[in-house]
DNA sequence: GGCAAAGAGTACCCATGGGGTCCCATTTAG
DNA sequence: CTAAATGGGACCCCATGGGTACTCTTTGCC
């Protein structure tokens, strides 16, 4: 599965929305425009709020605005803000004390794959993700040799 | 944290262990080499046996080898036959039914990082994993072109 | 000033599924 | 026949994702 975790995939699309309008906007708002229940809506951005990724006003009239431009918040820097650390395994997440890691050769590849991710993730901005028409694609390339030309056709 | 379950880790450990050996090599001895309780590591082998990763051999001196050459199967494989299809998430998964598809843009984009992951994943050989010195690194790219559009859609 | 509309913070609950164990049936070498 | 293996379940536990509720605090507005 490999799955990121629901509020994760609801603070894209709440910030998302946030990258579309000026002004502030309230929970109330979000939650309607996005279809997502307003008591987790608030959760997840109060969340965000608190990793900086996006200001708060409170009082009436009070609600979200984005901290930064679209373009300069990655869906990397979300995700972590949700999930914490990208790791896709344990052995890459930072003290983890894996019995046997002298001996464990597969470790030092999990650790390529997750950064190769992670540099994926950081390289989207939230501008691009708000867009279904994106103009950009992304792909994973092995870095090297001769074949590396065929390594996209599956 | 986007993390693969513990179970698909030691599933790419075992089949490294596997790679190494020649003949068939029993739960027992896997489990041993690999520091995973032995039960655990049996659950994990019938499953690949199931996915047609590793064949069994079973009675007196069985155990399990490898169904193909290391170079031909994927971690990808290896991930999909313990956690079934790579979905990033939900709505990226064959029948979901998210709500409100058409105003979700965000989905789109969501479908290309999955598919650039998942590549990225089927470029990789469990011969590379159990490599710890792996010549090869892994980048991720963005193809801003029209052309590598077309190559990545399946 | 006081009320109402917001978010902040926190505690809490529930269901799911990852992770792990055990047992018994079946196969096969010696 | 027996012991050594895997096949195939059923089963359990508990961490955590997901969701809710309730009480502060801030602030616009009459």
């Amino acid at each position: 599965m490999l799955r990121i975790s629901k509020l994760t995939d609801y603070a894209v699309v709440l910030t998302t929305h946030l990258a579309d309008t000026a002004g502030v906007t309230s929970v109330r708002a979000l939650a309607e425009g996005s279809a997502i229940p307003e008591p987790t809506a608030a959760k997840v951005l109060k969340t965000l709020a608190k990793a900086g990724l996006v200001d708060s006003v409170r009082g009436a009239h009070g609600g979200y605005r984005l901290a930064r431009e679209a373009t300069a918040i990655t869906v990397a820097e979300i995700i972590e803000a949700i999930e914490g650390p990208i790791a896709v395994t344990e052995c890459v997440d930072a003290e983890s004390e894996c019995s046997l890691e002298e001996q464990c050769g597969v470790r030092a590849n999990w650790q390529r794959i997750n950064d190769a991710v992670a540099t994926a993730l950081q390289g989207i901005t939230l501008a691009e993700m708000a867009r279904p028409d994106a103009p950009r694609l992304f792909q994973i390339r092995k870095a090297d040799s001769a074949e590396t030309a065929r390594s996209i056709t599956r």
